[in-house]
DNA sequence: CCGTTCTGAGGACATATGTCCTATCCTCTT
DNA sequence: AAGAGGATAGGACATATGTCCTCAGAACGG
């Protein structure tokens, strides 16, 4: 899962999706490429964080799971982006879990290092600057999605955006439902009520329910009814 | 409205609230300091924003107009807080309209000069880092309140967080009604439903409503109601 | 002072969503 | 193969919230 290379190759890749400005020379010595499979967990909820992760291909998912066990999705993330930067920030643990949607290849740097070597240089600083205010950005949407949509425009958006992954053209269309009761909390609503919404939208004809899979008939439609599409 | 001070006593209003740091000697010459009276508008969405203010004394108002007219609170903000810093960092117009809820006291830097003159003070960059981190767990967890609490929840929560000011033992417990409509979009809901809520706040004596005013009648009652308190 | 208009409160109804419960089906054990 | 246990879909009902409409009182012009 972890990859240690030559320093040559690592500031070849690093070069390569524009991030060398960001590391100053003695911090380069301190980052790893971490790969990750599909479904595996980069961090978890309420855990003492110590990495910042920085990720370069892939797709991940966000998700918190509340006292009474309630999960809720809060974003899924592509290329560039970061995990961990509030925490560090902060000093707080995990606010939420991070899981791999698609294999992962992410950029780790342990905080000490960080704040050893990179806590007053500028481009660092900035870059973070950026990255969380687009977090900051998408979170505002994310509330007005949640608060101006129902759980149907909702629901759309996520099989849309489970579905179909712009680099993946594999099992287009199809999503598994190993535990359609996750996906209820997923999006924020009751099983129950997520059984309704799909049999509306089989119903409609956007989609197909069979024996533990759902396949998207009609992605456009789907669009339709999402919306704004809050998870991409 | 605005202030120019002698250079010293700027410093030491600066010092004062432990903020001097922040500027590198060059920045401080372009510092501004502002005061609003209650209700003023500190910006407005839509515009294209030049300055970033930092508030030191007082407390505003964050809200979202969307395009049908609807008004959404988004958070009240006091002491050491920062407007301005989503746009700027972006390059955006401003995202959300800023109200004084009380007078309010505060620094105004001009975008230029931080690009001049702060790109590349860390100190600078991590308090911003600071406070933007901050803001946007604060929108996580109003997120989650949102979506988790009832309008009855928010609307408790939303009358303490107006009528009592830790500063301002003035009229306590009073709400002006003068826009009911207001007050209903204010908090995500329409117009008929905040009636509703406000009747059945009246029926179990919490509150009472009194030719244009609300009094609040039980504030702990009240802050029960609320549950976790989001406006705050 | 009267009719007109406007605004705010509330009634009636529709819709969205949550909660609880049940029937069905599948799997696993014995 | 029969029974137990768990998972899944869906029925029945309750609650929260939105939409539309009406009525009464305030404001206002003539």
């Amino acid at each position: 899962m972890k990859e240690r290379s030559k320093p040559s190759d690592l500031e070849q890749e690093l070069a390569h999706y524009k991030l060398l400005p960001l590391f100053p020379e003695p911090l380069r010595a301190h980052l790893t490429f971490c790969n990750f499979g599909e479904g595996d967990l980069i961090c978890s909820q309420g855990e003492m964080p110590a990495y910042l992760y920085v990720l370069v291909k892939g797709k991940i998912k966000v998700y918190t799971t509340s006292e009474e066990g309630n999960t809720l999705i809060l974003s899924f993330l592509t290329p560039i982006e970061v995990i961990g930067d509030i925490e560090y920030i902060q000093g707080i643990p995990i606010m939420n879990t991070v899981e791999a949607v698609t294999p992962v290849r992410m950029i780790r740097v342990p905080f000490r290092s960080v704040n050893e070597f990179g806590r007053d240089h500028a481009p660092l600083l900035r870059f973070l600057l950026k990255i969380i205010a687009e977090k900051f950005q998408r979170k505002s949407s994310s509330l007005s999605f949640n608060l101006l949509h129902s759980v149907e425009a909702r629901l759309a958006s996520y099989l849309l955006s489970v579905c179909y992954d712009k680099n993946d053209v594999q099992f287009e269309g199809h999503v598994s439902l190993a535990s359609l009761k996750d996906t209820a909390n997923l999006i924020g609503t009751s099983y129950r009520h997520l059984n309704r919404v799909l049999k509306k939208l089989s119903a409609e004809g956007l989609i197909k329910r069979d024996k533990g899979f759902l396949q998207i008939l009609d992605r456009e439609g789907l669009r339709l009814v999402a919306g704004d599409n809050m998870y991409e």
